[in-house]
DNA sequence: TATGAATGAGTGTTCATTCAT
DNA sequence: AATGAATGAACACTCATTCAT
């Protein structure tokens, strides 16, 4: 199953050692990028900062983008395994609050690593391996699918459009708050559900 | 008293030609930057598509960071400028409405330059530089002191915060609609006009 | 008495699954020469096509440079025991035109494997270790003391040095014919035949 | 006219200074290959050797072999001006005398050095880019032409076959020379004219 | 003053070799 | 003995910056 595509992992660790060293690469990777920014961000500080050399790195990721994705989709799925769970809630308004509760709190726990992924996802070469992945999009359009949201949102394209706009704007917000300092998440939340409820009943279809 | 910082322009140009050159570098920058993105953006890239050369622009600029600040102040100012106007406008929907409009305008014209300067303003080097200049901020908080603003905007501290809100909002959402290849700015804007209204309706103050 | 030279195998294999590791091996490191090259030719490959892992190789080998000196003294026996039988041939012109013959399938056979060979031969390192082994040049010496050769060859320095000159021709000719994509054997080898005996009425003595 | 092939020179130097270091540049190129090896040969021992910087060899080469192609054009180039100069000798003994000459001259002058190269003509990245240039084989075609030549060369693919076979012929025995030692440019010549003639008159038609 | 050649620290990546399991 | 994970020195190459002309 290893490929080798520039940015798929080179090879899945067989034996625990390797499993723990991917592991502490990632994290070391995240680490890095909170600490010290994208400046900071080389194979040799996050091989150091995880303790092993660089080339075990270059053992489990054909190159530096295939770690930085390989990182991207780490906090992805970790948004997305939590939010998948607010989509169940019973009404727009519950599932909607909790959906922008768990982004709030993602984001803010590490302010930097987020933003700093954020602007790697917009990079030319990450859309493809990441267009198919875990796909907020869907999640929030499936929100504005409930049987209390407002009916113009059965549109598809609109409930997609939606979406877009939706996280777009979360994450402007979330970004910005963190950039800024901000810890309490609640009230951030607060300020997201405002302007999200207010988009939804405005929105023109 | 000009200074010596490593980001402020190294001197003042004087004569016409002068100016004509770093009018050339800032436009090349910019063109760089759109076309090519961050990883294309070197120095000299810039003094080569500006039909200069390296040293020239190591003339009139310290640096490649004193470079990338003059034309975030450049795009800043012309945002400045265009939404500066509408604070005049009489009423609060009439003025946020036309300062959408400006912002939308502005950031789809050349989206990819918008959103990467957008992130380079986060940058540490910058933010002492950028903190007094264009307070985009106040333009949006003078326009929320409007007579028939919510009256809980009174406050300062609220006003301000709604203001870093919006602001974050629109280029959350504007970001992520150049990114999309959206061009119907009306459209854009008459979306971000129903969040940001939402927001100002229901901010809990 | 067993060495702990970089060049010599790191342990004479005693059982039959070692010896059948170390012709895997050799086999790999000839095949991944003659398919990919210097370039493709690392340790690790070669223990990969083996079925085996770079920890074996370094098992029965101290180093890369052992392995491609095996892998040389291998091809030269090869060549080595099939040319030895070509001296017993009558008269000069049977037995050089054998020898020429066993020469160009040899290297025919493989040519990129060849020709890189021959390459790793003139390397300093492996001087040393081949110049006791496997004398071709003693081969073809022999045959120029025939009976029928011209007399001058009875002078041995003449004898040896006749014989490089016509090593180097034939291996620049194959090597040259390989490299061309040649595979008509016959043809080959009665150009070489032709250059041979040409040298051989002419050379000065 | 500079280009962006992998393998094209970076920019043409266009002050007399940058006339230097690419000169410079090649001469060191050269001589590392002659006393060290492929094994020393790498960027920054060559740009040491010539005196300048990495940066400045990237400057006008746009890779590692795109600086072992123009040292192996700038070799091939003096070999072919000379070779070329034989051609219009009259007789063919007289010509392929003077060839053998030109090449033992330029391959015993430095003899690892034409000896490497000639190893990395072979390689498949050079193969187009040398293709069209400098072309010893048609030089000795023409040799092969002349009117005392066998009548059977008029045959142009009989000709370009012997102008391969010959050049080959001269390069094993020119390097296997070089590479024991050799220094008496006429005597191998005197050998290798053997060879050739002797080729010419008994090769099969 | 303008040019562009030169610099060299820094970074990504490879691969021969070692060693814990 | 065999495995394959880990190591790190070595090397190719970039690019912000300097400086001779």
């Amino acid at each position: 199953m290893a490929a080798s595509s520039p940015l798929r992992p080179r090879k899945t660790p067989r034996q625990q050692r390797a499993t723990h060293t991917v592991e502490a690469l990632l994290e070391a990777a995240a680490q890095v990028l909170e600490a010290d920014g994208l400046h900071g961000y080389n194979t040799n500080a996050v091989a150091r900062r995880a303790g092993a050399s660089v080339g075990t790195l270059y053992q489990y990721f054909p190159g530096k983008d295939a770690l930085t994705l390989a990182l991207l989709l780490r906090e992805d799925r970790l948004f997305h395994d939590a939010a998948a769970a607010t989509v169940a809630l019973p009404g727009l308004q519950a599932a909607l609050n909790a959906f922008i509760d768990v982004a709030v709190r993602q984001q803010l726990s590490r302010p930097n690593l987020a933003r700093l992924l954020d602007e790697q996802e917009g990079r030319p070469e990450f859309r493809a391996a990441l267009s198919g992945k875990y796909r907020f999009h869907e999640l929030l359009a499936e929100i504005l699918c409930k049987a209390d949201a407002p009916a113009r949102f059965q549109d598809a394209a609109l409930r997609r459009l939606a979406a877009d706009d939706l996280l777009a704007l979360m994450r402007g917000m979330i970004d910005a708050a963190g950039e800024r300092g901000e810890r309490d998440a609640d009230h951030l939340a607060q300020r997201i559900g405002a302007a999200v409820f207010g988009y939804l009943a405005a929105v023109p279809g």
